[in-house]
DNA sequence: TTTTATATGAGTAGGAATACTTAGAAGGTT
DNA sequence: AACCTTCTAAGTATTCCTACTCATATAAAA
């Protein structure tokens, strides 16, 4: 391994920071460049050593892991953040996830599951806490909401889902009927009765029913 | 713990079958109800023992996982299904996810995540091997292709950015303009000067525009 | 056989967004 | 002082969609 990948960490307990220092530095592939014990230290760290990755405590005194995750971004520095944290909880997750956090692992995790998220964040991967996985399942699915509707898509007709298909991928009711060599009117009674069948109701409501539910049909 | 998490298991490696079996037995809050060596007898036991959970291998002789899922799902069955497979594959991950499969497990992690995830399914949530995380994050963001937009985001002026916003929550022009007590035609010429300066063009372009990238701003 | 569901087409009305042009007022920059 | 940006506003025209009603043909179901 010519190029090791340097890595800071920041955390505010000595003796958990001190384990984690020994248990990464341990693979030879990688390398810790800092320590910090707040988040100000941290964030200088960060600025100073340009390093791939950076592993942080949520709570910090100063600057906590958000504060630097949204430096971190908007200066769009080069670091790949790894949040480590004793609580699980999904605000805290989503937020990070919108900072573009790449790892996100409890403190109670195994020490291989910590090397392997710092493996996989250095590939350029996430890598996420699988007791928290299921709130990134509910991110990504819509699941609850859609479920209603779920069943209403099935009462439609096939010509009336096919119309469906094409208004969710952006076509134009003359576009449509061209498509199908119908008149335009028969494509607006469709999307008229489509509407009443979904109980959706006003301006462009079936373009909004049909891009969040494209995933449904 | 009076009513037992009922449990199938089916894998067609009876070696590797029998230490899961142990592992999970082990648990007194489980109950192993059945065992199968392939998909057609782990699909009779599903119908007939109604377990909680049914912890599947992916690649079976007879019925592989995929196809019991499906099954499952058409029929309405309620037992959660977790995937136990070898091989990290992000096209068979994303049917899985599809399908409604609640776990998704390598055959390589740590007895304890096995169990994690049998606990956390039990519960009703999901569990995801954190090796494959990437994938999901990979579904639930739109990451890569709104790179561009993101930046032609920055170019819009603040009042740009807040119509833009309010459109994204469904607002219309004259409710913007209610709002902020100025003109609809005031609002219709900030909307055109958004389109410009995002290149968007076409009916609705802005609704569908705001709807699909609200995530960014 | 009567009824129902489905697909087709049209009339009329109005709301909403896009497209393009012009223009005044307020603020800061050079 | 001249210039630029931003926010404000209006005129005019067109396209698209919603809303409601009516009508016909066909095929399946009761």
């Amino acid at each position: 391994m010519k190029n090791k990948i340097n890595i800071i960490i920041a955390d505010d307990h000595p003796i958990f920071r001190r384990g984690l220092v020994e248990l990464i530095s341990a693979i030879s592939q990688f390398s810790i460049c800092g320590e910090a014990e707040d988040g100000n230290a941290a964030m200088e760290l960060i600025q100073k050593q340009n390093p791939a990755i950076a592993i942080l405590d949520i709570n910090m005194p100063g600057m906590n892991g958000f504060d630097i995750a949204k430096k971190v971004k908007a200066q769009k520095l080069s670091v790949n953040i790894i949040f480590l944290t004793m609580y699980n909880e999904e605000e805290l997750f989503n937020k990070a996830m919108d900072l573009g956090v790449k790892g996100y692992i409890l403190k109670e995790c195994a020490a291989k599951d910590i090397l392997d998220c710092v493996q996989s964040v250095a590939e350029g991967k996430h890598y996420i806490s699988p007791v928290i996985s299921d709130y990134l399942v509910n991110r990504s699915l819509v699941l609850k909401i859609n479920e209603n509707q779920k069943s209403a898509i099935e009462k439609l007709t096939p010509t009336e889902k096919q119309i469906l298909q094409l208004i969710a991928e952006d076509k134009t009711s003359k576009e449509i009927a061209d498509k199908f060599f119908i008149s335009t009117r028969t494509v607006d009674n469709h999307r008229m009765n489509i509407c009443n069948k979904l109980s959706i109701h006003g301006s462009n409501a079936l373009l909004k029913f049909a891009l969040e539910n494209k995933h449904l049909f």
